[in-house]
DNA sequence: TTTTTGTTACGAAACATTTCGTAGATATAT
DNA sequence: ATATATCTACGAAATGTTTCGTAACAAAAA
């Protein structure tokens, strides 16, 4: 079964539902709401168009649906970060991975787990 | 100076101009028929448009036209970065990381390179 | 009961991006 | 000199994505 690759609005619905669980469409359109300005049929047309995809779960027993996701997160960002790193850093993972502690704080905590993972990585070599 | 976000097809040709420097629309568009068929004037209207909105150069002197990046690769990767990292991972660098060193097969220089980052970062925690 | 509010469904408009076709000019080959 | 190939310019079609408006119905409130 193919994993669509989710646009940048189906992203943000995914990201609500992964963070919070299943949810209605008013919880997830407030949610939006809270970053940008965006109308309850908007996000109802995107789930109801996800659902279509199978990207999303949808309980429909009462008048009130409950949708949650159907793809697993960790699987997604699998795929969106090979598709990432081969256009934009034309596939150097050393280098999109120095960007990225480069510009942001991360935690000394966060930090010693990376560091924990490059001597495993670096066991086998 | 605002620099904009390029698309998926307008990042394919800076990918080529910066990975070899400034050239025609003929050996851009060879280079992109290498992954995928397309046709001479998609990629020549492309850069007219890129050219309009200052991203690349270009040298008109002759009659077949020179473009060069007008961006920097380094810039335009952390704007893109900034960005996917918070629509895919909400934010956390950390978890990037371990899902791109995860992945990929980076080279044991690499891997002492990220190291290095790793202990001048947490030099000062 | 009647009105107001909340919900789904869904076509269609609006917008963004990519691709293509054609015209006109210049260079190159015959 | 003429034909052929190559190049730019650019409008417009094709495609993809997001937003909106309206209809139909159900629930809740007045």
């Amino acid at each position: 079964m193919k994993i669509p690759k989710p646009t940048d609005a189906e992203l943000e619905i995914l990201q609500v539902l992964w963070e919070h669980g299943a949810n209605t469409v008013r919880f997830v359109n407030e949610h939006l709401n809270e970053k940008k300005e965006t109308g309850y049929t908007t996000t109802l047309k995107l789930m109801q168009i996800m659902h279509g995809k199978e990207m999303l779960s949808r309980d429909d027993r009462n008048r009130t649906h409950i949708f949650d996701a159907a793809v697993k997160e960790d699987d997604i960002q699998k795929e969106l970060l090979d598709k990432f790193l081969d256009a934009t850093f034309r596939g150097s993972a050393s280098k999109l991975v120095m960007h990225a502690l480069g510009n942001s704080q991360t935690s000394k905590e966060e930090l010693d787990q990376i560091r924990q993972l490059l001597d495993q990585l670096e066991g086998g070599k």
